[in-house]
RNA sequence: GGGUCGGUGCCCGAGCGGCCAAAGGGAGCAGACUGUAAAUCUGCCGGCACAGCCUUCGGAGGUUCAAAUCCUCCCCGGCCCA
């Protein structure tokens, strides 16, 4: 449930379970965006619990897999993200100096404005899109992402040395690109709808379409695909690190060493 | 052998007498986060007994109140001539 591997045609670089993988286990929310539209949480959230129920009802259990720490939490903490005010927005993205933005939320919305640094323009916009929009403070809509209260799920993280993290990303990307990579993304981006903003910021589709578009040397854009999927690594990391309910399984080497622990504590119900 | 351009903190790279522990990137480290989240943003980043002190800008000398910045020699690279 990697918030790409939505996109249906974005299979190599999102590292796609293949279809002998897919018949063997049901991987859900796959395909289900077209590359050209935007996706967000609150689909995300949406498309999940459905998937949840479905797995349910069949009796099964179902496992949330990914590393998109929001889209996860959302998931898991059923977070109700408030509606969407373009008009509003519009009016609020007028304004360009950032720190002006994030005074005039914290006159709407104190709390909100602590919540988050003065220099997130993306956020602190949002916010006010939120508040001035709904008619309601945007920390109204929930108690933020540090909360952490009981839940149904149990949550497991995996962690490696960062070593071998940094090592696995960068033989990833190559196998990747060796499977033909850089010719997915030409076929996704000759497609006469394009590729939507969400979809062409993904690890190694936004370098590889710089080096198709704007000639940027490929050797170049890998480097700086394994060095964004390394950052993102560490935000993963500090993502989840601060959440209580999470169990931490290490392996020095190979992931799969955590499975016999992993199992030993899911066994039980 | 001659000429020439260069050697800067973990890496790249500015600085070209004082305002320089030295711009800016990168890496690394620590974080923020409820509709772009594989996004966006913040802090730290020579050492220490830390409003100060110490050690750094290839090496050794020198000039100066003061040098990464000027001079001399040496070492090491690139390019050109031989």
């Amino acid at each position: 449930m990697d918030s790409m591997q939505v996109y249906r045609g974005m299979d190599i670089g999102t590292a796609k379970p293949t279809p002998a993988e897919r018949a063997e286990v049901t991987h859900h929310l796959i395909d289900l965006a077209d590359p050209a539209e935007d996706w967000d949480v609150t689909r995300h959230q949406a498309a999940a619990a459905a998937a949840v129920r479905e797995i349910e009802a069949r009796g099964h259990r179902a496992l949330l897999v990914g590393g998109t720490g929001l889209y996860t939490q959302a998931v898991v903490d059923g977070f109700t993200p408030p509606g969407r005010w373009p008009e509003v927005r519009a009016a609020v993205e007028a304004e360009a100096d950032t720190a002006a933005l994030h005074r005039r939320l914290g006159e709407v919305d104190p709390l909100a404005a602590t919540r988050m640094q003065a220099g997130n323009r993306r956020r602190i916009v949002r916010a006010l899109e939120v508040t001035l929009g709904s008619g309601r403070p945007f920390s109204s809509f929930g108690p933020g992402v540090g909360a952490f209260p009981p839940t149904a799920w149990r949550i497991a993280g995996l962690w490696l040395p960062r070593a071998v993290v940094a090592a696995r990303i960068a033989s990833r990307l190559s196998a990747m690109v060796a499977a033909g990579f850089v010719d997915e993304v030409r076929t996704l981006s000759g497609r006469p709808r394009g590729v939507s903003p969400t979809a062409r910021q993904a690890l190694g589709y936004r370098e590889i379409l710089a080096h198709l578009d704007d000639g940027v040397a490929l050797d170049v854009a890998m480097a700086e695909a394994v060095r964004r999927t390394r950052a993102f690594a560490r935000r993963q990391r500090v993502w989840w690190r601060r959440d209580p309910r999470l169990r931490w399984y290490g392996a020095s080497e190979n992931p799969l060493a955590v499975v016999p622990a992993l199992l030993g504590d899911w066994g039980t119900p």
